[in-house]
DNA sequence: TGTACATCAGTGAACGCGCGTTCACTGATGTAC
DNA sequence: TGTACATCAGTGAACGCGCGTTCACTGATGTAC
């Protein structure tokens, strides 16, 4: 049952591919070496050609998640990538949403492998929104870079507390249409904060 | 080995203390029932006893965690209560810390019984935010209640983005000054927002 | 108030189960001649 | 180019382990007389 080169390749990428997708729909404990090898339709014995331990694979998993987040949000208008990011349908879409959203409560509790992959990913997040101009304001590079930290970690924390909500509670809804409007509104204002 | 009443009642209280901190700490999936119940000084098998199952302790310990966090934040100047929110001895611990912070993540993805406590503890939270002065702005009440739906998404995004970095990473500690000055900066400005 | 008995919080062994990981095996691919 | 052999991705049974939960038992508390 050997396989081409080539194949084991794109087998591999699909095996993170995969993984990526079902940690942030379940957690990193709620998907298991099997369930993830017959969701990518191999069987479990396999996984130990590719990965050394399920760690790697979560290491791995985060940083091809976190770069998808990063590639989508680059060259996009930050006010678009915030109405897209504090929605509804992003709360609702866990396994195709942002990974920092999803598993940035679980990644804190794993090895500094995977913690730095976070960070990894979170840089380059930074520099795709850094990268537009509407929240640079006065134009200064320091103020851009805290500006858009800023951004990222408010809209973060509007997507864990409405997923912390009910699914059909009110107040997962209000937390994310007032977030929305707060994040917005000093970029839609077309005058500079300061 | 039967027990006082009030014993009885007492143990129970300090299983759900205990559960509540460890949660925080590790996670839902991270501590089982019988090292809890050893944290507490039991033995796994009196847990039935107490608990129908182990996610209805995790109910429990959700609304206790809660409840503490919004004790603490109530009569305390909201800018007072920030500066201890988004802070490096916040985000270094965890199991005295917000159970938002170290838990939401988790909740999305528990029952809705849980997520239910969820909603209570975030409304609790609010109405001490609400309750202090100093962001009503110009007063308006649902404003106001915007404004603190916001702050707090913001401040459990920036302790969320913070812990999934590496501990002595510099992104880790740049990520809370910047949120910390950015919250913070309508509510030193001693003139209303609008 | 004193005695006899029922209650039930707490104990610790045991349960089935799913987890991450290992291993002998298979057979098509890649390589050496 | 054709043949013989080594490689190794993928298979599926098996491993030890810790999990949540159950259960027969204990013995001090609470209650009925």
């Amino acid at each position: 049952m050997k396989v081409t080169k080539a194949q084991v390749q794109a087998n591999r990428a699909y095996i993170v591919e995969t993984a990526s997708t079902l940690f942030r729909e379940r957690g990193y404990d709620g998907v298991g070496v099997a369930e993830l090898m017959a969701a990518a339709g191999f069987t479990h014995g396999g996984f130990y050609k590719h990965f050394r331990s399920k760690a790697d694979l979560m290491a791995e998993a985060a940083a091809c998640g976190l770069s998808q987040t990063a590639a989508r949000s680059e060259g996009v208008d930050i006010a678009e990538f915030i109405k897209t990011y504090v929605s509804r349908w992003h709360r609702d879409t866990r396994s195709d949403g942002c990974t920092l959203a999803a598993l940035g409560g679980d990644a804190s509790r794993q090895p500094e492998a995977i913690k730095a992959m976070f960070a990894k990913g979170i840089e380059r997040l930074l520099a795709g929104i850094e990268r537009d101009g509407s929240v640079l304001g006065s134009g200064d590079r320091a103020r851009a870079r805290a500006k858009a930290i800023d951004m990222l970690a408010h809209a973060v924390g509007a997507i864990v507390l409405s997923r912390a909500c009910p699914d059909d509670s009110p107040l997962a809804d209000e937390i994310l249409n007032i977030c929305r409007a707060e994040i917005l509104e000093p970029l839609s204002s077309s005058t500079s904060t300061v």
